[in-house]
DNA sequence: TCTGGGGTCCTAGGACCC
DNA sequence: TCTGGGGTCCTAGGACCC
């Protein structure tokens, strides 16, 4: 407890800060004329825009789109039609046939993404990486951020955030939402309660009547399938799960994921800003066209693995890193995934060897059904230079020689 | 007409070591 | 010959996130 002689810390200000609609709205920016439109980009397939001889250019509707793959971002527009990411793009197509598809350009959207984060390092350089469109910055040590202008006690704040907000839009062109409050949880859910192009200020004392009457599922880290858990108990607003006896989320949770629910509805996070992270594992992975079966596709499912492990060795190489644990992932028809991996005694870049590990993981796996996805990972990273891992002796992987193993690889 | 690709973290059991 | 306890590594699966 605080006593009288313990100056209490200064409340952290943090902001996460969220690009509206980011892979869509980078795609209005070469295509202006989409603007207003129901738009959706992903897919893998040439779905590219004609330009005709008079100017003119011609879009790929959802309604001509066939095969795999989902939505990875769609427009305001498109999301009024009822589509959304992660939707199959051929369930989309029945929703909203008209809407228009974009294939994805990563290369693209990466390139604005430094564009936008550079912007916002010129004035809160405290940021933590988390992923392509999103931020969180720690204002905490901003100049001006804790003045006060007129009587507005978060004046400071809300100028600093502003300026953030028109730097990125100077740098890109694009809208995005921020949301500033004393955490990185409470700021994940600020920065969308006004989305697109919004701006959320939200003190501790204020999380009774803004953050309460949200539902679950808005809290980061609250997925699918907890959420149906604890709708199964009864609680669904965010109010309801702080209410609840923490010994019975503990009960039904675990002590881990029980304590963390309910700090988390009473808007309790002391995650730090991490400004550095060392990945953890590398991968690579590729869902079919159609479902290919061990024997039957041998030459292809071959080809692609060695693929994989080739682009996995390439990634290794331009990242600098080496790994020790092998691993692949496979997915079956009817979606049920099956992992395998294996320790080497060294780390490796190499996909001769990722590949011959890759292998021996693969005949640990009963093949006899279709297969709709592979992948190969690579964990245990380390740098060239680092030294090497101390070796314990190789201890016996019992295989059990699975009888529908069709020993292809 | 089901459900991409890239990740992180957690749990849990067995091996192995002290 | 019933039964220890802790710590770390390895492996498999699953929840969750962007």
């Amino acid at each position: 407890m605080a006593s009288p002689h313990t100056p209490t810390l200064p409340e952290r200000l943090i902001a996460h800060l969220d690009m509206d609609a980011f892979y869509a709205s980078v795609e209005l920016l070469r295509y202006p004329e989409l603007k207003g439109l129901p738009v959706v980009v992903g897919g893998r397939r040439m779905h590219e825009p004609k330009t005709l001889p008079d100017g003119s250019r011609q879009y790929a509707r959802l309604r001509d789109y066939t095969g795999r793959g989902v939505i990875t971002t769609s427009t305001y527009a498109a999301r009024d039609l009822g589509v959304f990411s992660g939707m199959g793009l051929m369930k989309a197509a029945l929703r909203a046939p008209d809407a228009i598809l974009l294939p994805t350009d990563f290369d693209r959207y990466r390139h604005f993404s430094r564009l936008f984060k550079a912007a916002v390092a010129e004035i809160a350089p405290v940021i933590e990486d988390r992923g392509i469109d999103e931020i969180y910055i720690d204002l905490s040590e901003v100049p001006g951020v804790r003045e006060s202008v007129g009587h507005d006690p978060q004046g400071g704040v809300r100028a600093v955030a502003r300026e953030i907000k028109n730097a990125v839009q100077r740098a890109t062109g694009l809208t995005c939402s921020i949301g500033v409050t004393p955490n990185k949880l409470l700021s994940k859910i600020a920065s969308e309660l006004d989305k697109p192009d919004g701006l959320t200020l939200l003190r501790a004392d204020e999380i009774p009547s803004r953050i309460w009457p949200l539902a679950v599922r808005k809290i980061n880290g609250i997925g699918p399938k907890a959420n149906a858990k604890l709708e199964s108990l009864g609680i669904e607003t965010v109010g309801e799960l702080a209410a609840a006896d923490p010994q019975m989320l503990i009960a039904q949770f675990g002590r881990s994921y029980g304590h963390w629910l309910h700090e988390a509805a009473h808007g309790r996070d002391e995650r730090p800003v991490v400004t550095h992270s060392e990945p953890v594992s590398i991968s690579r992975e590729t869902t079919f066209e159609r479902d290919l079966h061990a024997k039957l596709d041998r030459a292809e499912l071959g080809a692609i693995f060695t693929r994989l492990c080739e682009q996995l060795a390439g990634d290794l190489a331009r990242k600098g890193y080496l790994g020790r644990t092998i691993g692949i992932k496979l997915r079956f028809v009817g979606f049920r995934t099956v992992t395998r991996d294996l320790t080497l005694d060294l780390p490796t870049q190499d996909a001769q060897t990722i590949r011959q590990a890759a292998g021996a993981c693969l005949k640990r796996v009963d093949l006899s059904q279709r297969l709709r996805l592979l992948g190969v990972r690579v964990g245990s990273l380390s740098r060239p230079g680092d030294p090497a891992p101390a070796r314990r002796p190789t201890r016996r992987v019992d295989s059990g020689p699975k009888p529908e193993n069709l020993s292809l690889f």
